[in-house]
DNA sequence: CGTTTTTTTGAGCAGGATCAAGCAGCGTGG
DNA sequence: CCACGCTGCTTGATCCTGCTCAAAAAAACG
């Protein structure tokens, strides 16, 4: 499985040598001599908050795995409710292989920067190396997991128990080891209109319940983006609903 | 990609030749030697209605395709919460792969036919067979899609909503060219509590807005399970909100 | 048939939505 | 420097959809 033995940082082209891609992305299946070929035909782009990365409609040419920041994955309907339906962060890959089209709109929740390269290089890398499909179709089972999970959170759960969900599922993607620590500190990658569209709430409900969540001592918040978690395991319960 | 050339049905494992997995399912992607293989270490077992098919804490050893019937798959809260998060049909696969355990409960709706097979032979089949894993990819992707379209249901549509949504989904499983058919009947493969469980209702709100279905004459209630449609485009237009 | 399970219907309640006002931060221009 | 508008967030008052609790009706099953 591991492409390492002998290989020299020098192998690896410039542009991949601090891409997070290459190690837990898709990028990790790939020779030297592969990650070499694809890199010719990348681009690092970056595109500011807000701006929409695939349209629903519009065909894509490109795939692209993310860099940095945050993107959401939304649906809409015809009279303007939305629902954000999944979040990726780095090195995740973007695109919907195998399909014209995406039914989901992507778009920057954060400043992003992607990695892009068009769709027919990864589809030939493919077929040459079964480990990229693998790779690919993991990450694709990972999302399919956390969707169901947030199936039973939008489906069954209260407005709090939301909430907590949402900061737990936050903490785990920015700062993995938050477990060990005492308080931490994180930066809401996400304004309060994106947490409503993400939890099925409106923004009003949102912001009482983050207060409510104050009140119990269980978060501070600073500067409206940044909040200290004062007291994590309680937020774990009362997300999964397992207080004493 | 097709396998069919020169290929007669005696070649076919007697036990395959009426199975829709050949087609639609995984074993497409098989030649029939591979097929031969695979069928001298498949069971076909017979589960009756409710019966836990795959727990999520059991090491499971075993993957399968559905034959005939429903299966649910439901995710639990510690207090009794439930939420169905997906609905498998024939001749879809069941199992995850590339995990020790699934996290979800696989359970029969209705009486469910199987065709099992050991974990391991599929995984050497996916080594030799890209094609296999290509087709397993394709229908977790296809989940993904349906586990997203749901969310955007259980996140942001009204009972009525998703009601009408949830007799599209099902309509459109037991019987594709239902836009054709005036009048179409379909009996339903859930019992009132599934149903509440897939949309993230009550019974009671389940039964309330089926009989306001009722009254607004697009929906006729037969014998509780069988259902008559008599206005499939209307129904449509209250599941995703495009009424004039 | 009687018993149990499932579904329907009703009455009342409450969690979260809606509507509305106020506040805090922040860039812009005078 | 402050006045201004703009955007995003909070808080309050009221409303309504869907939940809870209760009971009856209808199926399912032996």
């Amino acid at each position: 499985m591991s492409n390492n033995l002998n290989i020299h940082n020098s192998d690896i082209p410039i542009v991949c040598q601090s891409c997070e891609a290459r190690h837990k992305g898709i990028c990790g299946a790939l020779t030297p001599v592969q990650l070499t070929e694809l890199s010719k035909h990348t681009s690092k782009t970056a595109h500011s908050h807000e701006q929409i990365l695939i349209d629903t409609d519009k065909h894509q040419e490109n795939y692209s795995n993310v860099l940095s920041g945050v993107v959401k994955l939304t649906k809409l309907m015809p009279d303007g409710r939305q629902q954000i339906v999944g979040l990726q962060f780095a090195p995740d890959f973007l695109g919907r292989p195998f399909a014209e089209d995406s039914n989901v709109i992507a778009e920057a929740a954060t400043n992003v920067r992607l990695c892009s390269f068009p769709k027919s290089i990864l589809e030939s890398i493919i077929t040459q190396s079964p480990d990229m499909e693998r790779r690919l179709h993991q990450q694709h089972l990972n999302e399919l997991d956390e969707a169901r999970d947030w199936m039973l959170t939008l489906g069954r759960k209260t407005a709090i128990e939301k909430l907590a969900s949402f900061l737990v599922l936050i903490i785990s993607h920015i700062d993995p080891e938050a477990e060990t620590q005492e308080i931490l500190s994180i930066e809401l990658p996400l304004k309060r209109k994106d947490i409503a569209d993400y939890l099925g709430l409106t923004i009003e409900t949102v912001s009482r319940q983050l207060t409510n969540l104050r009140k119990k001592n269980i978060v501070e918040i600073g500067d409206k983006k940044m909040i200290k978690i004062k007291d994590y395991s309680k937020l774990q319960m009362i997300a999964d609903n397992t207080l004493g």
